[in-house]
DNA sequence: TCGCTAACTTTGCAACGCTTAGATAGAGAT
DNA sequence: ATCTCTATCTAAGCGTTGCAAAGTTAGCGA
């Protein structure tokens, strides 16, 4: 990097790395690809070498966004050795992560980028899915697949649930308040754990 | 209305209309103030009359949305008289919504309006929420009131968590494919009412 | 009949995404 | 050492957007 004044030498990154700044500072924010530009000191349409349209941007951080999940939700429940205790750890993960990187998980949920246009993304987001699912089935071997297949999907849909309300706001007060997401983990792990067979 | 060519007559109500045929046609659209003007046939600033912000536009819609969610999911869990198939009639109802307003339901929950700021918006948003409350407290009349409150909590996470992979197509395409909303609102519904006390 | 006022139009600005055409510089071939 | 190819950048500009400001219209109560 700074190979010159002229070429920048890792514009992709750095503009990742100051739209993520950006949603940090202002998780509702819709960023502007001309003042990415601007903060990082290029020209306004320099980042149009990289990324051919804004959407195409998003679908990038979102990526990034997936792959970070993925690693947080592994490093933090592989601590616990009890299985239903990981699998709570797990949800906390998730929780944690969508509570400290708000404006970036909005992102993964919305760019609106559609799995087969991005296979990249696909991947990324199987791979999210697959520690939880990977949790549930070590919860219950001895079910039927497709069951546990279920009972993953209906996991990462109350987790997911519950980090969408919280992170938009739309979380009832009455509820939340004075929730902290160990409790809000215990009340998701709770569903999902008592359904083993 | 028609009162005169000068004076729309309901230009309110007439934009939120246009916004809401606009989301249903596109439902990731970033709604114009000035192309809803357009289509209406009136000033590009006439809105703002009505609106002082494109974002007070938007949190009226979302209002409207969640009066519906409110009315929908009453009138279509009203039907069933069995308790355990009323919630799933209520889960069916709530997916149904968004799945056919998927416009309309992506407002309602990325406004990004406080409720401080709305209280409308925080009364209609309650409303909807306190029919999934009713429903889980019929549920169990006999729990401790904070349990039936977290389950009702958890209630509306799953069913969000669903309807949000849902209408984000964000759902993974193994688990999703194939499967009626009457199959995902079965998955939501037994994780609750198998947590009767 | 006379204002008062809410609902409108006109004009205009700054920011935005994106296109096009041209400038720059590093890297590989000769 | 020079030439050329190409990715990366700049400059200029188009159309659209949200929104502010100032003037216009018409209905309604005094």
């Amino acid at each position: 990097m700074e190979k010159s004044a002229y070429h920048h030498g890792d514009l992709r990154s750095a503009l990742l790395d100051a739209a993520e700044d950006e949603l940090q500072a202002d998780p509702r924010c819709s960023l502007s690809i001309r003042a990415l530009a601007s903060t990082i000191g290029v020209s306004a349409t320099a980042p149009y070498a990289h990324f051919k349209t804004k959407a195409d941007l998003l679908t990038a951080l979102a990526i990034r966004g997936f792959e970070r999940l993925r690693d947080e939700t592994i490093r933090k429940s592989a601590a616990t050795a009890d299985i239903d205790q990981r699998f709570i750890a797990l949800a906390e993960a998730y929780l944690e992560f969508s509570k400290t990187h708000p404006g970036l998980y909005r992102v993964m949920f919305l760019t609106g980028a559609d799995f087969d246009a991005h296979p990249d993304l696909r991947r990324a987001s199987l791979e999210s899915f697959g520690v939880l699912q990977d949790a549930v089935r070590e919860l219950q071997l001895s079910a039927p697949l497709d069951h546990a297949q279920d009972l993953a999907f209906a996991a990462w849909a109350v987790v997911h649930g519950i980090a969408s309300l919280l992170s938009e706001d739309r979380i009832i007060p009455e509820v939340a308040r004075s929730r902290e997401i160990p409790d809000l983990a215990r009340i998701a792990a709770r569903l999902i754990v008592s359904q083993k067979v």
